[in-house]
DNA sequence: TCCAGATAGATGTATATACATCTATTGCAC
DNA sequence: GTGCAATAGATGTATATACATCTATCTGGA
């Protein structure tokens, strides 16, 4: 019996769905021991190249010193590698081999939950989606501040 | 300069605009005290009555060991009221006398950044973004477990 | 040159979140 | 009635997340 109620506050709906939809993809990636945020992470720099740490934070809208603790365990970890600046207060980041590595042994798994989700929403629904989270990142991003 | 990078995956898409906007509304709620999680928790319990702790976690798709910690914060604040089932295990939960109160006092703030973003979205893509939430949170929750 | 303000991250702190595991209780099979 | 499986939450632990504040560094003007 799923008595999902209707959530008047869009914030909370999208916190909601944010939620079930992290359950179902680390449940899909917890073999490979990524979380959702690290998956995300290797997955920009892949694209990316180097990076300031700032600017993965306003890639993601995620606070830059969010990531000063993820990045922490991440290199620890040896995914991502650092560099610092000619301007010294700066951190360039990037995927070490190891990272790249674990980025594409771990793809499958992703595929596998995001196609099969694909599918259960259907084609428009999904492309729909994208484009409307895409959107509501902005305004919130441009909005306060 | 803002460039928004489109994530191929889903789950990192929405995360990312759950971010955003938590951002935005809570900066909203700031003066009240409140935090979004928190927000939502009075509101779903202002309609739905009492609850089983269980039977909050999954209207708002949270792991019911999550609310044992939110709800601790809450209840020493007095926001909630909490009593003891005649199946002693369980948990039942409703709006204290204070907890009203303090939705109440707090809705206005949250009416006013809801209804802006709803302005800047238009109707029609505020509408779809409810029904899709809505959709992704059941299909996620049905899919695994 | 030198200093005042700006900037990039680091650190302290509070909350959010889930899962594994534990405890108390309940319900059932016998 | 006893004992065992199931269930509801509580607790331990790891990570995610943001904001306030701090530190190091840089930059531009006097």
């Amino acid at each position: 019996m799923n008595l999902l109620p209707n959530l008047p506050c869009m914030c909370s709906s999208v916190r909601r769905a944010s939620r079930a939809l992290t359950q179902l993809y680390e449940q899909a990636l917890r073999p490979t021991g990524l979380r959702a945020t690290q998956f995300t992470i290797l997955q920009v720099l892949s694209r990316a190249g180097e990076v300031l740490q700032g600017q993965l934070g306003e890639m993601l809208a995620m606070d830059s010193t969010t990531l000063t603790r993820t990045l922490e365990i991440m290199i620890k970890r040896e995914w991502v590698a650092e560099r610092r600046g000619e301007d010294r207060r700066q951190r360039w980041l990037r995927l070490s081999k190891a990272g790249k590595s674990k980025l594409h042994r771990t793809l499958p798994a992703w595929e596998k939950v995001q196609s099969q989700l694909q599918r259960e929403l259907g084609e428009t629904t999904w492309k729909h989606l994208f484009r409307v989270a895409d959107q509501l990142t902005v305004l919130a991003t441009t909005d306060h501040k």
